[in-house]
DNA sequence: ACTATTTAGTTCATTTTTGAACGAAGTCAA
DNA sequence: TTGACTTCGTTCAAAAATGAACTAAATAGT
């Protein structure tokens, strides 16, 4: 075994690197919203798409139901959110932004897109749909053998 | 504004999630060793580039240098790692593994490579290129822009 | 040489994140 | 229907990560 990483270690590092990056971008630039980076996805998630539950939407944004249960009451104590009871199995909550919730999550909707279009303007249109279908790729190929 | 993904922001979704899945799939392979994502992360930046200090450590890792600091004194307790002052400058740690330390090391080596291989086997190694050169450049319009 | 500023590492209090246990609700098979 | 099993959300204690204050050491400007 070498000890030096191959094309695709300093592939990954290079993966790695921006998605840190970006991270630190969006949480210094959402800072002044006053919502963390969890909270931040939460409304970004619920503006795309409203009636997710509370299980789907931890599993989207890669984090512990436990966290998502939290940050949720408290925004619905706030009036951002609102939980309505599925019909179909009362055990979920179904969750939707409320106006004033929806007005927050547009904006932080705004500053992520404008950084994420800024990242993608290194690429062109083509690349930017090849990297979409090469990390889902990567994804799957990872969930079906290590997951 | 619309309330959908462009492209980009597609395609940076499949980043977050390869990212985050790959995360995952190291830490439920290395979790036999023991080892924490962040003590593995230190272990494998040790073994590639020994003689670090620990800032230099907390940068790569993206984690706080405080953090750094604990498992460094734990690691060094447990014979793992050793440090040494830096002659041109004592306030800096220089630090490094044993021969023990990086035994342990390539067993996460070996696990953490063969995760990535396979997530590269999905590519081409021109396009491996790509995506390294692609990200290096978001990186760097990032910290440009917004940082 | 002297002060002011910056940098490296530590410590510790706080915040964030996680995981396990639990109750309630749904599913499935006998 | 019953009983076993799974799933959804909550709670809470434990673990992990962070940020600010601090000491010591280096650097820069005067």
């Amino acid at each position: 075994m070498t000890l030096k990483h191959h094309e695709s270690g300093r592939a990954w590092v290079a993966v790695v690197r921006a998605y840190n990056t970006c991270s630190k971008a969006i949480i210094s630039r959402i800072e002044p919203t006053g919502f963390s980076l969890l909270e931040h996805e939460i409304l970004i998630n619920l503006l795309l798409s409203p009636g997710q539950s509370q299980q789907q939407l931890a599993m989207k944004c890669f984090s512990a139901k436990s966290g998502i249960s939290g940050i949720v009451s408290k925004f619905e104590e706030r009036g951002i959110i609102t939980r309505k009871a599925d019909e179909t199995d009362t055990r979920k909550k179904l969750l939707f932004l409320t106006d004033e919730g929806a007005e927050l999550a547009k904006i932080n909707f705004k500053i992520q897109n404008e950084i994420i279009e800024a990242m993608a303007s290194v690429y062109t249109p083509e690349k930017i749909t090849d990297l979409e279908n090469g990390m889902n790729a990567m994804t799957e190929l990872l969930k079906d053998r290590y997951l």
